[in-house]
DNA sequence: TGCAACTATATCCGAAACGGATATAGTTTA
DNA sequence: TAAACTATATCCGTTTCGGATATAGTTGCA
C-alpha cells in the first residue's frame, strides 16, 4: 500500500505561472479569478496573469494532484454560483514549500555574488 | 538616436533555465561546460542542467541580447581551443538583478505566508 | 600505450507550457 | 439600462524544455 511516495523535489523548478498559483492558495482556498487578484497584488502589479495562462496552469495542477477542487462554499449571499474554489493537496502544500525554498537560496546565491543587497 | 530603451522588468519572469544561466554568469565570463557546473554547484546538485537545455537557453539569451560572446582567451595553457566563452551584456546584467530582485520578493511573500522561516 | 572517463559543443524533435484572443454569461454600479 | 466588472473556458500559434544522439578533443591511470 505505498502511497505512491512522489518526491516535491523532483517537481522542481515549477514554471513561475505553476508557482503564482500554488503562491496565491498557500493561506487558504480561493477560485479561479481570486487567485489572478491575488497574484497582482503579492507581486505589486508586476505579474498580470491572464486568463489563458491562469486557466491552462490550474488544470495542469490539478492533473498532476498538486491541488484539488473544492466543494464546499461561502455564504450564499457572498457566492458567485459561477465561482469554482481551488485548495492545495498535501503534495502541494510540500511543493509549494519547497520551491519558495528554492527562491529563498537562489536570492541568498544572488546576494552571495552582489547582485542584490541584505534582505529587509 | 534612441538606445532602444528596453525595460528589463518587462522581460521578468526568465524561465527558471535562463536565470540559472545568467546566474552563473553575474561574477565572470564562463564557457558552456563551465555554465553547467556552476549550476550544479550553486544548487548543490538540485539542477542538472542537460546539454540540450543549456545550449539551447545560451542560443536564446544571445539573440535576446542578454549575453555576448567573448573574443578573449585565457592562458594557452589552460585553455581547449572547443570552448566558447559568453559573458553578460549590460542589459543582461540588468535582467539578472531585476530577476534576482523578484526571487527575493517572493521569498518574503512565501515568509509572510509562512511557507519558509527567516534568512539566515 | 591504450582506453576509459571526462570535457565540450551542437542539433534533433516530441512534449509541455505560455499567453493573447475570443467566447459566453452572470453581477454590480452609476 | 448600459457599461464595467466578475468568472470561467477553450483555441491555437509560438516558445521553451529536455532527453537522446552525435562528434571529437583531453586527461588520467593501469
Amino acid at each position: 500500500m505505498s502511497k505512491k511516495a512522489i518526491n516535491p523535489e523532483e517537481m522542481l523548478p515549477l514554471t513561475p505561472a505553476a508557482f503564482h498559483v500554488l503562491m496565491a492558495l498557500a493561506d487558504g482556498e480561493r477560485h479561479g479569478y481570486a487567485i489572478m487578484q491575488e497574484i497582482a497584488e503579492h507581486t505589486d502589479g508586476q505579474m498580470q496573469m491572464g486568463p489563458g495562462t491562469l486557466y491552462g496552469t490550474i488544470k495542469r495542477l490539478l492533473e498532476a494532484g498538486l491541488l484539488e477542487e473544492s466543494d464546499d462554499r461561502p455564504d450564499p449571499q457572498l457566492d458567485d454560483a459561477r465561482r469554482r474554489y481551488y485548495r492545495l493537496s498535501g503534495v502541494g502544500q510540500k511543493v509549494v514549500r519547497a520551491e519558495a525554498h528554492r527562491y529563498a537560496d537562489m536570492a541568498a546565491v544572488a546576494r552571495g555574488k552582489r547582485l542584490i543587497g541584505r534582505p529587509v
